[in-house]
DNA sequence: GAGCCACGATGCGCATCCTGCTGGTCGAGG
DNA sequence: CCTCGACCAGCAGGATGCGCATCGTGGCTC
């Protein structure tokens, strides 16, 4: 399951991200909000643990209430020293879907962060898929950029699903002709390199933020860099 | 939303129901574990407010057990006096979605309740199609009929996406031709009869129940009948 | 029962579109 | 400065989807 946590007190980060990699999750950490907010845009986890209160301007409801009105779902915990009810409402009301009160036992911790993470699993199969302001939809097989609609061929559509759905890690060449041929050899030319050229074309020219990162003698990666 | 609520004390069941219809859901209730499992099991709620304690048997812990093995993915949230770190893990690692312990304000019942009822709600844009065993997977551009895949070409795949969409009701010529083909006028052809011909082969040969249906001098019709 | 009309099946050709390769260029890193 | 990897424009082969024409069939009407 990937986590993202957002919390500025470095020895409550340490100590919850130790624990949660222990029990197999994967972990990103943002020590205030903005760069929180910018992670959980930009890549796709399963669940947000967040403080409450952050430095920064951005505190943790402001950054829901940001993801949500971006149509984003990703469960939320919260984690809160203001123990009192109004605030608990506030955190639940502004999009957050449990609330937990500082101190806590890393094992309710734990038992929270898995039931959130069981629901999406269950219902729900991902039908958007989201970096920074790409998105693509699984459903009407459509990608937008900006809100714009932009054309894209079938094999260019895999490709570029494959890329989202790993988004914030390289992906190696041999995993694409894998993935998205369905190569098991090597075909000895350029194809994967033409077709992230078209993508390319599509998603980034127009846009001075590109989104496909070429890593060399690696592969390439999606991110909102 | 309808919710079924579990809790055998008298004096808290009343307040909390009172407070979940004056908020605008549909309450049941059931005094003990083997009338609320009964209920849970036949009939559909949004959400489940257990307490953990119950009398007759069948306690909270033991309920959602039961429910989650049997496939119910009902949130549940637990109601309890029991406080300890322990027995709230043991909640949630049941199945359970939340857990609330007594005394509580009712602001915050009401919060986490509408927490859990705004997921399944909100998501879930629907992916599949069904009539009969036959069935369109909008998500994966896939059909099956009896589990068993069957190749369907883009235009024969919007055509009986429509016809799906308004399964039991004769859709027309002209509905077709302007939602499937994108046509306004009439191309004078048979392009309508040959592509139902060949949706017609694919799904219907080999199952003595038709599925698509002609209804003379209007349309056609899809349905399990 | 004959004729008519709506619908059903099949084969073919066209056109579009996609895809992968070639070959030349660019630029980063050593 | 050199080398190797990555990038990009253009091209051509190929697959495939699609619609039309034609012929066949079955039901409704008179």
């Amino acid at each position: 399951m990937r986590i993202l946590l957002v919390e500025d007190d470095a020895e409550v980060a340490r100590f919850v991200k130790k624990g949660l990699q222990e029990a197999g999750h994967v972990v990103e950490h943002a020590a205030n909000g903005r760069d929180g907010l910018f992670l959980a845009a930009s890549e796709q986890f399963d669940l947000l643990v967040l403080d409450r209160m952050l430095p920064g301007g951005v505190d943790g409801v402001r950054l829901v209430e940001t993801l949500r009105s971006q149509g984003s779902r990703t469960p939320v915990l919260f984690l809160s020293a203001l123990s009192a009810v109004d605030e608990r409402v506030r955190g639940l009301k502004a999009g957050g879907d449990d609330y937990l009160v500082k101190p806590f036992a890393f094992a309710e911790l734990l038992a929270r962060v898995e039931a959130l993470g069981r629901r999406p699993a269950t219902d729900a199969p991902t039908t958007k898929l989201r970096v920074a302001d790409l998105e693509l939809d699984l459903l009407s097989r459509t990608v937008t950029r900006g809100g714009k609609r932009v054309e894209v061929q079938p094999r260019e559509f895999r490709l570029l699903e494959h890329l989202m759905r790993h988004a914030g890690q390289v992906v190696t060449r041999t995993m694409l002709l894998e993935k998205v041929w369905d190569y098991h050899f090597d075909p000895q030319t350029n194809v994967i390199d033409v077709h992230v050229s078209r993508l390319r074309q599509k998603l980034d020219k127009g846009f001075d933020k590109p989104l496909i990162h070429t890593v060399r003698n690696a592969g390439y990666m999606i991110r909102a860099d």
